[in-house]
DNA sequence: ATTTATGTTTACAG
DNA sequence: CCTGTAAACATAAA
């Protein structure tokens, strides 16, 4: 899926173009994706618009201008949430083949009809992203899953190396530092990029037990992960395919890739040894065997 | 209870 | 045919 910056992006255009608007239907052609009564979804959605949308770990938080409630959209490995009216397109999420020339597609599978003939479509080739509407206590049960925002002052050094401690072993968690830093519990928005490229930057083995990690590489990865991410917020987060943001723009991250689909390319660290590919948390997992210890 | 590892969802591309 | 995939839950085992 979009991880932060991809869903920030998201989140900051869409602030731009559908705040208040008049949602005057909504249209459910997967009813699995919709993980509220759909009867009741629309009858909510209906006529209600939306009064501030925000980012909570990669998940996206609209709440509602009527009835004290929020949706929350969640577009996993392959949702994209797509804003069309005359003038634009502002897509975001992961691209796929033919979807933002040809709309609706048969991936979209819940559509917000706005006013002035404008439409929000939720989109998701694997269907395993979700949408649905909770209160005020819903929505605090389902944040209190997350860890720490790592853009936010609560991520500081002491907080991320509360993290490693393990209250059953005093040495520590032994999990491996790839799938601690996949892991929303801790740390969120990180996914399978921003891990390996994290990793790479931080000349750490995603391998390595974290009770392994010395002090001073817990550092340097707590402040290469705030720096990548920032990076890469800026550049409106990684695409490919024919991913476009809110104005029609690429994601800009691409061009900082160092290990992320590099695999069988020489190192640019290091400059002697190609990228490997294995697998790790069960995920593909780039880097370097001479720069990564 | 808490940590850690693995399986499942899913449709398409190559 | 087979494999793999921008994620995260459920479940099991330690």
């Amino acid at each position: 899926m979009p991880e932060l910056p991809e869903v920030e992006t998201i989140v900051r255009d869409l602030n731009k173009k559908i705040l208040n608007k008049k949602i005057k239907n909504v249209e459910v052609r997967l009813e699995k994706i919709v993980k509220s009564p759909v009867d009741d979804f629309i009858k909510i959605m209906k006529n209600n618009s939306f009064s501030e949308i925000r980012r909570r770990a990669k998940l996206l938080i609209f709440k509602l201008s009527k009835g004290d409630k929020y949706l929350l959209i969640h577009l996993k490995m392959t949702g994209q949430l797509i804003y069309k009216d005359k003038n634009n397109i502002v897509a975001g999420g992961h691209g796929q083949k033919n979807d933002v020339n040809d709309l609706p597609n048969k991936y979209s599978h819940v559509i917000f009809h706005l006013e002035d003939k404008a439409d929000l479509f939720f989109n998701d080739l694997r269907q395993f992203g979700l949408v649905k509407i909770v209160d005020q206590e819903g929505l605090d049960t389902y944040l209190s899953n997350f860890g720490i925002e790592p853009l936010e002052k609560e991520f500081s050094l002491k907080a991320f190396k509360e993290l490693f401690k393990n209250t059953r072993c005093p040495g520590g968690k032994k999990t491996n530092i790839k799938a601690f830093l996949l892991d929303q519990k801790f740390v969120v928005g990180i996914g399978n990029i921003y891990a390996d490229e994290t990793l790479f930057e931080s000349k750490i083995s995603p391998n390595r037990r974290l009770n392994t990690l010395t002090d001073e590489e817990i550092k340097k990865l707590h402040k290469v992960i705030i720096s990548i991410l920032d990076k890469a917020v800026k550049a409106r987060g990684t695409t490919f395919n024919n991913y476009v943001d809110a104005d029609g723009n690429k994601g800009g991250f691409i061009k900082y890739l160092k290990v992320y689909q590099k695999e069988g390319k020489k190192c640019t660290r290091c400059k002697d040894v190609e990228i490997k590919k294995i697998k790790v948390a069960g995920r593909g997992t780039r880097y370097c065997e001479k720069c990564q210890k």
